[in-house]
DNA sequence: CGGTTAATTGAACGCATTCAACACGAGTGG
DNA sequence: CCACTCGTGTTGAATGCGTTCAATTAACCG
């Protein structure tokens, strides 16, 4: 017997399929439009979500208005697991979607489900290391090294080097924490060296992988 | 029956009895001179550990030396709860410091012990707190407000306005991203507006909370 | 086609960094 | 007790990176 917490790579983990079960028997679909809020921030947190189809991100807005961009989230992931009785961060959706959810005392009526609580786990483990990852990408790296890693980190995990770019501009720039001129000279600045090729706004080519690679870290 | 994962505040909670009483059956106390490594970045990840007492610090570098410290660990926190099968980070005793330690494996023969799990969950829980409120201190905020929200965290919780500051400006800068010379500057900044006092260069006190607070969010 | 939003580009500014010198404090030995 | 040293922190001046503000261009949608 094994528990979870030291098992799964998180990176790659999906939920598992007790957790997808249960949100499916209990809970209920919805679909949001771009740009529509699925949950505010400060709101009382009370649900689960798995992504469906389409892109979430999570945001926090302070009192002037600056913007953090916290995550995005693509179809197969779990979100809304925030920690403590209150959202830190808003959820909306980035494109058209579809999301299954469920109401946490729902899921909690199957509280000691062995299998049940292993998932609630992995996922918030997956989370952590999203979190972790966010907080080496913001801390002393400049410009051209964050939005170096950002690509990557669309890039990988597909087959070729070419990639969707599902956000615009401003929410890279709000999840560098950039500006977004900054993010369009680093993109420019990227292209001219042949390291990446954009043919759209939103779908890139990594040209010299080696290059690019070797900005991150 | 209720889950811990949306019950417990993990900003305030403390390792569950189940988990303390199973690390110190299980597991032995070690002890660190200052500046000691207690793991080693890229290490596997084998041990959970509660700090007894003294105070840790987590810390990554890169290829080109550039330091990012992940987090600060007090008596009673748990640390070392990393996901995925390396550490990211390395973990350094920032004081002199007595650390309870036990391996993975062992707590892993109490898989299904619903108590253990729900502790596992709320250590993990508390963890994904942290590196949230992190991202947010990194991305998008001055120097002046990043060293303000770090003093003001480290000040919250005690009684009065006084409180210690175990860490070096250079530990205090590599949390921020920011350089040990503009901590400094913010440093003696924020004094020179009677908004805090240093008796000693570890140790400060409020001195108008409300302007500090203004400064955070 | 216009009309609108999103992205790029340019120029000037400013904040944090860099490099350098200096001050302070703790610990040591004369 | 003072002089010396070493580590740590502060301060100053100059540079540079990212921002800001403004104008232009490109894509999208009717």
């Amino acid at each position: 017997m094994t528990l979870a917490y030291d098992l799964e790579d998180p990176r790659t983990a999906r939920p598992a399929a007790a957790l997808t079960e249960v949100m499916d028997r209990l809970g209920s679909k919805a679909a949001f439009d771009r740009d529509e809020e699925i949950y505010a921030q400060d709101d009382e947190v009370d649900y689960l979500y798995r992504l469906v189809s389409g892109v979430v991100r999570t945001t926090r807005v302070n009192a002037d208005g600056r913007r953090q961009v916290g995550d995005f989230y693509y179809p197969g992931d779990l979100f809304g697991l925030e920690v403590g009785p209150d959202h830190q961060f808003s959820a909306e959706a980035l494109t058209a979607c579809e999301v299954q959810m469920v109401r946490r005392s729902s899921v909690r009526a199957f509280a000691g489900d062995v299998e049940l609580d292993r998932a609630i786990l992995a996922a918030t483990r997956r989370e952590l290391q999203r979190a972790q990852d966010h907080v080496l990408l913001l801390g002393r790296r400049s410009a051209r090294e964050k939005v170096a890693a950002f690509l990557m980190s669309l890039a990988d995990g597909r087959d070729g080097d070419g990639a969707e770019l599902p956000m615009g501009r401003q929410d890279m720039a709000d999840y560098l924490g950039l500006t977004i001129e900054t993010v369009s000279r680093m993109l420019t600045q990227l292209q001219d060296e042949a390291i990446v090729a954009f043919p759209t706004f939103r779908r890139f080519q990594i040209t010299r992988r080696e290059a690019l690679a070797a900005l991150v870290d």
